[in-house]
DNA sequence: ATAAATAAGTTTATAATATAAACCAAATGT
DNA sequence: ACATTTGGTTTATATTATAAACTTATTTAT
């Protein structure tokens, strides 16, 4: 039985990668609502998605408000295919 | 987006349940060799879904030998099945 | 103009989890 | 008889996830 990516087996971080595999880019206020996380923890787990390398942040302003927009990285949709084949072996899919 | 149930969001008690689905009945020892994990960290992971009702665990003797057999119940292939469908949800399957 | 509230995050502390290491009892091999 | 293996369990430690507290800047209300 194969390993699962450890960094995308968490239902946050999980949740964030399949979002960007969809939609180009996300800012952090909608992956806060779209996930329901506290500011907190999607801070954190986007850190760690973006130092491995799976995602690139951009933090910018859109008038004189902060914008952090994140978007998928090719690594980022390799290690996200290979989970999902990963994971269909342990579901029987 | 629905929550993963954390009881099956770990690695090794995902990979105990989804061989349990498939077998009527397996023991530590096959579990152990099939996961490959340690013995412990089974053991833990055993009581776990037991202790929730998801499986069940009877110790009995083979010989000599203790032999603890473990079988998937109705609530663990209800929670199975539904895990399965929420995690389609963020897999986009 | 200033105080209070909101927005967009980050940092730090705590709780939960997973994992490994150490241990135990019984059986087997030498 | 003594060491080793088998089949586990318990306890300790490292990792992770999560929430709470904090920061900085921006509106909004008075």
């Amino acid at each position: 039985m194969k390993e699962l990516d450890p960094l995308l087996h968490s239902q946050l971080r999980l949740a964030i990668m399949s979002i960007l595999m969809n939609v180009d880019e996300a800012d952090f206020v909608y992956l806060k609502e779209k996930t329901e996380s506290t500011a907190g923890n999607l801070s954190v787990q986007i850190d760690k998605l973006s130092s491995t390398g799976y995602i690139t942040v951009e933090k910018g302003f859109v008038g004189k408000k902060t914008r952090t927009v994140c978007r998928i990285t090719e690594r980022g949709q390799d290690a996200f295919r290979n989970y999902v084949e990963t994971l269909k072996q342990y579901l029987n899919l």
